[in-house]
DNA sequence: CGAATTCTTGATAGCCCTCAAGATACGTGG
DNA sequence: CCACGTATCTTGAGGGCTATCAAGAATTCG
């Protein structure tokens, strides 16, 4: 049993009857310690956790036929990983520590059962699946008609937009713990291209960029060149009325 | 107030109280008729309406900054349309008619209330969510990382699966209401490399094409050929018990 | 300080877009 | 049923973007 961290997510989502938060308590949440490069569950196992991001930065990613990966997710603290596929036998991708990380574990039965106490719970899970399947539309029209430096703009907007999300404010600034071949491996381009784009967009005066940070000169320009919408933005806005943390899934 | 087809829509999903049966029986649901490329609703519109498909093939897309036009979701009877932003202030794409059809809608406040009454109808729609959310992230690994052939194979294997899923049996044999133009506009491709790829998969004796309709000859080798895991018919196993009718959103 | 990782920069090649012209299928009106 | 106009599809030539390959520079970490 955990106090705190775990509990807390889950109790911020919604107005919980007495009996929905006394049932929270007594759940089996296990924490769990990753190394870099760790891996927590690979596509095809079974599915019997969902979890709760406390530390660091996961993403969850496919291993292709050619032997390429494919970036999907970035998960930050006080995400919630699983929602999507909760009622599925297989987990659809990988999931991979960016960063050292610590994660809550909820077992799937523990979890659907407070999401039986909790109708409102649900709502806002539907909600948060929603968001990331407009999301992941979004990136489609990006993937399929941008060329590099649209693409990469757009992916760095993207997680800007996320980060903002969760800490309420919007900073020029981004920490991004991420090497250029997984931003590679996000946009289905190589590590070559994604390097020089970058260099560009920095000659241009758009960014400020070294290993790990990001600094946005002229954000509002950048998101007219990729007609980028913050969905992160109007969800938050949307769900504020309940607690802080919003971004979920 | 509409008989029949979209309360049993509904009711299919869930074994719902008495009293929600009652109060869907009370709900004001209107039938639309749609001629060929009529639009329901327009990227942005607020959102009002969750619609039913009775007949006929619709799509979801984005008309992207460069004019051109991505795709996004195909629609066939018995779906549910606008789940993934029932909480958002407007909707996220546009919604066309690819050949003539009928739809049903319901106001947003009412379908909220049928969730509020039935939370299993809501865990269902949370699956229906999940699963569409998994489908889009392998289709961004398909759209990122694989060369046209790969993508239309991916593509027609995708389609194939949803049909299939929904009549409860395998065909070979698909109608595909969609021009060359709509395919490419769903994969980030140009008609004239769609052409190029149909000829060649015909050459090599996977498919038979005809407009509006293909015969697979192969499905198996092209199902590997792509990595191709059919999510749908998963999905409509595990929720068999219920109803026959269990593809969604 | 040295090894490993990550990033930069340049040259070449291949895939798919663009453009274009012709062929086929479809629908409509006579 | 036929003639015509339109939409859709086919096929070919040329060019641009990004992958691949490669070698060297910068950074990180032990």
């Amino acid at each position: 049993m955990l106090n705190g961290f775990g509990k807390h997510v889950l109790e911020s989502k919604s107005v919980l009857s007495d009996a929905s938060k006394e049932y929270i308590d007594s759940i089996d949440m296990r924490q769990h310690t990753l190394m870099e490069g760790e891996v927590v569950y690979n596509a095809g196992d079974p599915v019997n956790y969902i979890y709760i991001v406390q530390q660091g930065w996961l993403a969850s990613l496919n291993v292709l036929a050619n032997g390429g990966r494919q970036l999907l997710n970035f998960y930050t603290p006080n995400d919630l990983i699983g929602l999507e596929f909760l009622n599925s036998k297989e987990t659809p991708s990988t999931l991979k520590a960016l960063s050292a990380s610590t994660l809550v574990s909820i077992q799937r039965n523990d979890f659907v059962k407070i999401m039986r106490e909790s109708p409102d719970l649900v709502e806002y899970f539907l909600s948060a699946v929603g968001l990331q399947d407009v999301i992941m539309q979004e990136r489609i029209c990006s993937m399929s008609r941008m060329d590099a430096k649209h693409k990469i703009v757009y992916f760095l907007l993207l997680l800007k937009s996320k980060v903002d999300a969760k800490s309420q404010e919007e900073s020029q600034s981004l920490f991004l713990p991420l090497t250029q071949y997984e931003i590679a491996d996000s946009l289905g381009l190589t590590n070559v291209t994604v390097s020089k784009v970058m260099s560009e967009l920095e000659r241009s005066g758009y960014i400020q960029y070294k290993r790990q940070r990001i600094e946005f000169l002229n954000s509002l320009d950048l998101a007219k060149m990729v007609d980028f919408k913050d969905r992160y933005a109007q969800f938050t806005k949307r769900h504020r009325g309940r607690d802080k943390i919003a971004t979920a899934a």
